[in-house]
Order: structure tokens, then sequence, then C-alpha cells
DNA sequence: ACCTGAACACCGTTCAAGT
DNA sequence: ACCTGAACACCGTTCAAGT
């Protein structure tokens, strides 16, 4: 952005010389975010960063605590994205399953990103608001106090290895991807039948079966736990009501 | 092992001189077995496998093509442990759910193993007796062909996906791992209460409860949600038979 | 107040040289 | 046939020096 000298705020002191040399944490996020998109052709370092950015890698120092705050920070604008496209007005169900897809999507985009903080929590607002989503989906279901906050475990930490474990698969070398692809319709084909007949009687559906059939399927059982949970709560409920 | 020198197998030249500097694949995974059950302690690198071992640490790329084959090795091997801690005689609900606990216990003794080949797929002797189990147990659950080949990977999957991501939050910095345990009672507790009203309300139920709660509810999950489907294909049989 | 760049303490892996 | 050790091409991070 070049401007006329003196057209800007007053006696703001303009440098530039220094132009597009100043780091802020938005545009350290942001190139971060440029090359977790590359997914495996570019790996994220530090080094890379400062190319990205026309800095030494070092500058970044200035900004974030180290490379694990840097990604937590970066994980948070996933997260963003993440909430964007999930739409109001739907059910607590279809929200669930609108929230599985945005994040399986943005864990396909930022693959890293998802990958490294599988584990992780970012304690940062977005992380707040997806937490929040959920116990509100929860409670449309019908659980509350201990049962919702357990399942708000297990269906946020659910998506969170669902999501990290493919990311980390995308990141694998092609080469080595492709060979673990092949062993459903290569190795396992070939098992020995007396020994595994289970395997070889499906020798025909186990190479058949998608990665997005297995994720769908991963998140309907929780949603089948929910709705199996929040019945019995109605019965004993209701039980409790007949009996008193 | 010392000998006399001329009481071994005939012709055989011995060299007392290298003994114990001569490594073996079974050395080699056995180190690293070890490294590995230091957990965080220890960093698994070729280097420190050369010290465990007493020898070059590029001595191993004579028995291993590289790091990741090595390590799918060490992975089959913790593979048969599990194996060895999944009783005979279980019905299928409690065959899954012993092979789910030494999957765990597996992960929490070898985290830096479960952790690196989460994503995987060692094609070896003991993730074939593995699948055969779990093909075993769903039939015995009653799903078949393209059902059972389905939720085969959906059960393998998860149990990786859950193991793996408890294994890499066992190797997070002890720092680190302290304040992200702490986030539950810290700042969600400080949660804004008109922003996060449900963030609020289950703000003592949250911080409560355990990894192992977590763990076997979604376990449990996977359980319920093959009940679900071998009930609904059972009634479209029934149907089927009635209508024929 | 922020950026630079040399430097440190690491990685996995290759390859010529040993035995 | 296998092991050694120097070397290469990387990492994340620190710190004194610049502006």
């Amino acid at each position: 952005m070049s401007s006329s000298p003196a057209s800007n705020p007053p006696a703001a002191p303009v440098r530039t010389k220094r132009v597009g040399r100043q780091l802020t944490p938005d545009q350290i996020v942001e190139a971060s975010l440029r090359i977790a998109a590359r997914g495996s052709a570019d790996a994220f370092t530090i080094r890379r960063l400062g190319d990205e950015l026309g800095s030494d890698p070092t500058a970044i120092y200035r900004h974030f605590r180290d490379k694990d705050e840097l990604m937590l920070t970066v994980a948070d604008r996933m997260h963003g994205e993440v909430l964007d496209n999930v739409p109001d007005g739907l059910d607590w169900r279809d929200r669930l399953r609108a929230l599985a897809a945005a994040a399986h999507a943005a864990a396909v985009k930022y693959p890293i990103v998802a990958s490294s903080t599988a584990s992780r929590t970012t304690r940062r607002v977005n992380e707040f608001r997806i937490v929040e989503l959920i116990l509100g989906a929860l409670a449309e279901a019908g659980l509350d106090g201990a049962d919702a906050a357990l399942y708000y475990r297990v269906v946020g930490d659910s998506m969170l290895a669902y999501t990290g474990q493919y990311a980390a698969y995308l990141l694998v070398e092609p080469g080595v991807r492709a060979s673990d692809e092949a062993s459903w319709s290569g190795e396992y084909r070939l098992a020995d039948t007396a020994r595994f007949p289970h395997i070889t009687r499906l020798g025909d559906e186990l190479p058949a079966i998608t990665h997005e059939a297995i994720y769908e399927a991963r998140f309907e059982a929780l949603i089948i736990a929910i709705e199996h949970l929040a019945a019995e709560r109605r019965a004993a409920a209701g039980d409790a009501g007949t009996a008193s």
C-alpha cells in the first residue's frame, strides 16, 4: 500500500523503508495458515514461515513464545472457520453433523494444524464457542449435568481424534500412504484362509469401505449413543413420576 | 554368553571378540520397546537407540530400511502384547471391551508407538490377528458382509484414534500438559456467563470427568451402535421372512 | 521495540572406510 | 556381511548485536 507521505494520521512517524517488514501476530497466523494449506507438499517449520513472511525466522519469537503457542493460535483460527460453516437453525442432530462435517473439511484443508492439536486444548475463544455449541446440542437432546459433561468430552474428543487421525494420514509420505491404502486389496487379500477365515470371507467388502463412510458411521454411533442415554434418562424420570 | 572355544556347532567360526556387538532385528525391537516404555522421559531417536544397543546409531540401517519400518515392526510387537491380554471365552461384547482395555494399557506403556502409528497400517501378523478378532466379534453380534467390513473399520480405526490421541497427550511436555489439564477448572470456569451459559451451568461437572470415563463411554457408544445395526438387520430379515 | 543472524543442541539418513 | 564415524541437510530456539 503506497500513499502520499503527508496524508496519514497526524504525528504518526511513517517509515516507508520498513513497510512490509513489521510483523504482526495476525500476519504470522495468516502465513501459517497458507503454509498449512499446502499439506504434505510443504513442511510447517519456523524457517519456512520466515520465508513466507519475508523476514528472519527468529522474528516470530518476538510475537509468540514458541511454536506450540503459535500452533494453538493458528488452531483457534481454524476453529473459527469451522464455526463459520455450521449454519443456524438446525436441530441438535443436524447441528452436530454440520459441526463434524466442518471439522473434517478444516482438517483436510489444514492437516498439520488438525494433526498437531488433536490431543490439545487451545483454551481460546473459538474452542469455547465449539464447547458451547456441543453442550447446547446435548441439552436439546435431553442430557444434563454429569451426563452432558461426559458426553461433551466424548463428542469433542472424538471429533478431534477422528479428524486428527485422518489429517496425520494425509501428511504421511505419498509413497507410504499409497502402500497403506493398498493393504486391503493387497496383503489382506492374501491372508491365510485357515488362520484368518473372517478376513478371507470379507475379501471383497473390506477394500470397498471409504474413509467418508467410516467417518459418518463413527459420528452416527455417537448420535445413537446420545439418543440411547437420553431415552434411558427419560424412562427413569417417567418411572419416578409414576412411582411418586 | 561365553562358551569354550571348540564346543559350538562344527565349523562355525566363533569370534568372541564380536560377541554383544552383533545386532539382530529382535535386539533392536526390544531396545526400542525399552526406550518407548520410558514415555516422555526419553525421546525415541535413532541416536538414543544406538546408545541403548551399545552400537553406532547408524548400524540400525543394516536391519531396517528406515525409522518408519522399524516403528511398524515395534508396533506389531506391541499388538502382540495387546492380544496376549485378551482372554479367551468371552462373548463378543466383553471380547471387544477386553481388546479396548488391552490396547489402552499398551498405549500408556508405549506412548510413542501408539501415537506414531495411530494413522497407519502395519500389515503385519498381529494386526491381522486383531482384525480377525474384531471381525469374529462382529459376526457373533450378527453383522455380515458390507456391514461387518464397515464396522470393523469403525471399531479398529476408533481404537487406534482414541489410544493414539491419549498417547500423544501423555507425550506432551509435563508443564504444557498440566496447563491443558487445568483448563476445565481454570479458563473454562471463568467463561463469560452471558455468552457461554452452558459452559457456566456445567462448571462443576466438566472438570470432574476422567479420561477413563471418556474412554469407556466412547467404546460403549460403538457397542451400542453395533447392537443397533444388528437389531435393524434382524428386523428387516424378520419382515422379509414374514412377507415371503 | 523490534529484527537480524550467528550459533547451539539437536534430528534422520547417506556413504566411504574399515573389519 | 556388518559396523563405524564423518558428513549432509535439516530442526526449534537463544542471544548478542544491530536499527
